[in-house]
DNA sequence: GCACTTTGTGTCAAAAGGACACTATATTGT
DNA sequence: ACAATATAGTGTCCTTTTGACACAAAGTGC
């Protein structure tokens, strides 16, 4: 394609874009898996991911985009990149590198389309280390865990698992789910007032009890780390 | 070299490992830039850093110690990925992608070396601005010291750029002029006496008044995160 | 010896989360 | 209708960690 350089005078790494996707459903935290079409692991579950479409992707985030929207059907409103992971033997083919991405979406945007196909699954997170899994992805799995726990504790991140409009109670309980402690009410209340990210609707909606007010993500606004993290 | 998938059946990215390595020296933060041999941008100053040598580098790790080996002379003792860059238009080759370390090091270990040869040289970070440098460079060098600084907020990084004995004194200059304000004296030495990664020698150190007591990091301890940042 | 410099400590104030009691307002069962 | 229960939200004090800053300690240089 250039005259600077021939691109195939060297072997170059298998490089490749896979994505870790978190959703919250059922009391549990849950990662997307694909079922394999191809060698190798053919048939094994592993995470939604694939080759760089050089002529259609103008960065790797639109590859990771891309590929999850087609197991999806929609694209999930959190994503960043992970880290990156290689070496010679974790891919039978040979020296391989995979820029892995960690996304977050709210179920309630996906589960009608998953559940409507056989090779797409949501794996609740603390069930995978009975699972045969393909590559090295359980353990790009449990690092994007220990990266979404983390940042739970300085930013907000978990709203993104909520639908548009939730309730203090929701957020709560999937904060509490991804830690796997419980957490103080008023401490999370007094974090949305003195972050800027929040809209306190003046709407109300029943959760067995009292009314509770409904918050919605402004948009586009940035995530907002704190200072200080949550007890660990 | 298999048969399970020719690697050659699709264009690939261009992929590559470049390195951010600071230094502090003249009361100033520094990044390692060299000269570069060859085209693209042959002749003009840009990361350390090149090709996998998939034949010899058991990780991308491998390869960015060996690249910076080979211009410094030396290994970092503090080396972690920053982020991976793509783009379709950052290599006038093509697609491609970069992996970016970010590393550190103190410069009593290495200058000597650098001084003899002029392909290679320590850019003071305020003066980036002004030059020009390959590809997105500029770039990446200006989000390798936003880490730097955030981790300097939490965590005792910096350390890495300063001898294997140093002073609280030294400590507190470097941190300063990494995060360009004045720190608490204070507030440095309780988080020293708090995290168990520095042992405190019983031998002092002239430095122009009062003796100062000498630390030094603790061998195989890794970085410790604090709970809460510096006031940024 | 005296001024100055850097090191190290003591102490109080400020900021933000943790704990937890208490109030408010729904739902549900009888 | 009313009590029991559940969830939402507030008020208040405690704890932890850092900031600020005065002060003491111990060198150097003239």
């Amino acid at each position: 394609m250039t005259d600077f350089y021939n691109i195939n005078e060297y072997k170059h790494p298998l490089f490749t874009v896979d994505s870790v996707l978190f959703t919250i459903t059922d009391g549990a935290l849950k990662v997307l898996l694909v079922k394999r079409a191809n060698s190798p692991f053919e048939g094994s579950w592993g995470l939604p991911g694939g080759f760089v479409d050089i002529d259609s992707d103008s960065t790797t985030d639109i590859t990771a985009l891309r590929k999850l929207k087609e197991k999806t059907n929609v694209e999930p409103p959190y994503l960043e990149q992970l880290q990156t992971f290689s070496g010679a033997h974790r891919d039978p083919r040979g020296f391989s590198v995979t820029l892995v991405y960690f996304a977050l979406i709210a179920a309630q945007n996906v589960s009608t389309h998953i559940k409507s196909i056989d090779d797409v699954q949501w794996v609740d997170i603390n069930t995978i280390q009975d699972l045969s899994i393909a590559f090295d992805h359980k353990h790009l799995i449990e690092h994007a865990k220990q990266r979404l726990q983390q940042k739970t504790l300085y930013s907000m991140v978990p709203i993104y698992c909520l639908p548009e409009y939730f309730t203090v109670g929701q957020l709560k309980s999937v904060i509490e789910i991804i830690l796997g402690k419980t957490i103080q009410r008023k401490s999370l209340i007094r974090r949305l007032e003195s972050t800027n990210i929040v809209e306190k609707s003046d709407e109300k909606v029943s959760s067995g009890g009292r009314l509770a007010h409904l918050y919605t993500l402004k948009s586009g606004v940035d995530i907002v780390n704190f200072e200080r993290n949550l007890s660990a």
